[in-house]
DNA sequence: CTGAAAGCGCTTACAG
DNA sequence: CTGAAAGCGCTTACAG
C-alpha cells in the first residue's frame, strides 16, 4: 500500500483499515471518545499507524491548525556559556512537551534582534522566548499586542507588562557588595556591562544600595564599562587601576567582564585579592580553576530556561493572552578566594 | 482589504491589483521574466506585496512543496563552549542564507541523539548537520539512503561516506606531542575522552604517532580517560598522579578535561608547570587567565559551523546527492606557559 | 502574457 | 457511530 518512497499520510492508514481519514485523524487525535468510535475500529487505526510507523505531516497540521508546534528563542549571544546553558533547558524542557526550538543569536545587536524576532514570526513560531538586547522594546511590544505568546528571559522592561523570567540580581549585587564591605572595603568599583539592559540597572541599584545602607559615600568614577565583553572589562581595569584613589575591590556584573578585568590586573603584575578584590557575575565551569578561585554570583541558569518555556506553553495553551508579571529567582552566593579580608 | 487581524495572504494582493494568484505566486518567486509577465503588472504586484507586508504562508509552501527552508542542528552538548560557538555560526550562515536552524542538545546520550533526528526528520527539514555522540551511525546512514542531505560536523565515521567537516586532530596532536618531547618530556600521558569519537582516536593516533617518530616507548598506562567532560579529567589526573612513575606532562583531549586535570593537580598542590606540564585541546576565551596560562590546541570552531552549512545547503540545492568525502581543517597551535622546558 | 483548477496532507463543521 | 466535503495558503501543469 505504501505509496512508493514518500511518506505515510492519513489516506493511507485509512486505506489500509477501511475506514475515513476523518475517522483515522480523530482517532489519532486522541478524540475516540469524544465522537463514540468503536473500540474494534480505534484499535485497528491505531495499530495500522504503529506498523506503518505513521507521522503527521507537521507542514499540512500547521496550515490547517495555525499552530507549528515551534518555540522560536533568541538569544543575546550563545558563546556566553550563561546563554548557552539556558538554551539547553530550553531545547530540553520544550522536547519533552513536544515542541521544538528554532534557535536564533541577536549577536547583541539590536537590528539583528528585530531582523530575528521577525524572521521568527514569519515562520509561525507558537511563541517567543528571548532575551533582548534591551535598547529597544516595541519590536517585542507588538508582539504581545498581536497577542503572539512571548516570555522575556534575563532581560526585562519593568516598565511593560510583557511576562519574564529572571535572576534577582538587585538581591546579589547588594549581598556581594556588603560582604566587600564587611570584609573591610570602602573603594569599591564595579564594572557594568550594557546600560540599558534591565540586569546591569539592576545590580547597579543593588551596588547603591549597599553602599548607602553602610553610609559609604559613592564614587561616580568606580561606575564603569558599557559592554557585558571581555574587552570592555579589560579596558575599564586598566582604566580603574589608574585613578587614584584605585578601588580595592571591583564586582563585575559579567563573567566575560571578568575575564577582561584579570587580563588588566595581571598585565600590571597585581595579585588577587592581595593588590586588588575581585567578585563576579555568572559561576562558570571554570570559576573554581582561575589563578585564584572565584567568588561568583551565580544564577539558576537551567531552571531560568526550564521556566521560561512553561511560562510560555502555558500561555500557548491559554488562548487568551495572561499579562503574567514576572518571575524572579533568587541567585547563589559562592564564596572563594578573590577576596581580601582588610580588617 | 485586509482580511481583519488574520495575515495578508496571497489572494489579498491578488484582489487587491486585480490579477490572479497565480500571477502573483509567479511575480513573487522571481519567475515574471520566465513567464513573460508584463512589467507594468509585475511591478503593480510588487508594490502591493511590499505595501501590505505580505510574508508567504511557511506552512503552505512546504506543504506544497516539500521544503521548509529549516535545517536540523543536533549538537552533542551546547553547554561545551566548543559546540556553542560552532552553533553560533551555523545560525549565522544558516539565516545568510534563509534557513532557520531547529536546534536540539543530545547531551551526549545516543538514544537522545536518535530521539532528535527522527523529530527533525518528521519537522521535514530540509537538512541536517549532527555532532554525533559516535557510539552508533545505523540512524545517519539511513538519512544518506534516503537521500535527506546531512553533513556530519566534528565527528566522523571514517568508513562511512557521510560528508564532514572536522578539525584535523591527528595532526594537531601530534604536533603539540612532539613539541612536548622537543621540551625534553619523554613521560606524556593522554587524558582522553570518549574513545569511540573519532576526534578522540585521530587525537590518540596523532599521539601515539609522535611518541614512535621519536623513538619513545609507549606506556599504555599512560593513556586514561572515557569521557570528554570535567569529572573523567579529574579521576584521570588523580589516578595518573598516583601512578609510578607519573607523567611529567599531559595532552588534554577537551578543554573541560583539562579543567577537571587541573582540579586534581591542585588538590595535590602541585604546580604548572614546574611540577606536571599540560596542553589542552580547544581554545577557550579563559584560557589565558588561568592560573598558569594555557597551551592550547584551537579549533577553526566559526570556519566549521560556516563549511558545514555550505556543504549541507549545496547538497541541498543540489538534489542529487553527492557523496562528498569530507572537509579537514587545520588546528592552530597556540604557546603559552603551561609547559616546562625540561632541558 | 495570464488564469482556472488541482492538489499538497491535514482537521472539522455539517450531515446522517 | 461514521463519512463526504470544504478549506488552510501556497505552486504549477495545463490550457488558452
Amino acid at each position: 500500500m505504501a505509496k512508493s518512497s514518500s511518506r505515510i499520510t492519513l489516506k493511507d492508514i485509512a486505506r489500509d483499515v477501511g475506514v475515513s481519514t476523518t475517522t483515522v485523524s480523530r482517532v489519532l487525535a486522541g478524540k475516540a471518545r469524544k465522537y463514540r468510535i468503536c473500540d474494534q475500529t480505534a484499535k485497528k487505526v491505531l495499530s495500522s499507524a504503529k506498523k506503518h510507523n505513521f507521522k503527521p505531516n507537521l507542514s499540512a497540521r500547521a496550515l490547517k491548525l495555525r499552530k507549528t508546534y515551534t518555540i522560536g528563542v533568541v538569544v543575546s549571544d550563545i558563546t556566553n556559556p550563561f546563554f548557552a546553558s539556558i538554551a539547553q533547558s530550553i531545547e530540553l524542557e520544550a522536547r519533552k512537551q513536544d515542541y521544538a526550538i528554532v534557535l536564533c543569536d541577536s549577536g547583541e545587536d539590536i537590528f539583528t534582534e528585530i531582523e530575528c524576532v521577525e524572521l521568527l514570526r514569519n515562520r509561525d513560531v507558537d511563541g517567543l522566548i528571548v532575551s533582548p538586547v534591551g535598547e529597544e522594546s516595541n519590536h517585542l511590544e507588538n508582539i504581545c499586542k498581536e497577542k503572539l505568546p512571548l516570555v522575556l528571559l534575563d532581560r526585562y522592561f519593568p516598565d511593560l507588562t510583557i511576562p519574564y523570567v529572571a535572576c534577582d540580581s538587585y538581591t546579589a549585587s547588594q549581598e556581594a557588595v556588603s560582604y566587600l564591605i564587611k570584609c573591610g572595603h570602602h573603594k569599591i568599583a564595579c564594572i557594568q556591562g550594557r546600560v540599558e539592559t534591565i540586569s546591569n540597572k539592576n545590580r547597579i541599584a543593588g551596588y547603591k544600595k549597599a553602599l548607602r545602607s553602610n553610609g559609604i559615600k559613592l564614587n561616580n568614577n568606580f561606575i564603569i564599562g558599557d559592554d557585558f565583553g571581555e574587552a570592555s572589562g579589560y579596558l575599564s581595569m586598566k582604566l580603574l587601576l589608574n585613578q587614584s584613589p584605585a578601588p580595592t575591590a571591583v564586582l563585575a556584573l559579567s563573567n566575560p567582564i571578568s575575564l577582561g578585568a584579570l587580563r588588566a590586573i595581571r598585565e600590571k603584575d597585581l595579585k588577587i585579592p592581595d593588590d586588588i578584590s575581585i567578585i563576579a557575575f555568572d559561576e562558570q565551569l571554570y570559576s573554581k580553576y582561575l589563578a585564584t578561585p572565584m567568588t561568583t554570583i551565580e544564577q539558576k541558569n537551567s531552571e531560568m530556561g526550564q521556566v521560561a518555556v512553561q511560562l510560555l506553553i502555558k500561555q500557548i495553551k491559554a488562548k487568551r493572552y495572561s499579562s503574567n508579571k514576572g518571575i524572579l529567582l533568587p541567585c547563589n552566593f559562592i564564596q572563594r578566594d578573590s577576596v581580601k579580608i582588610l580588617k
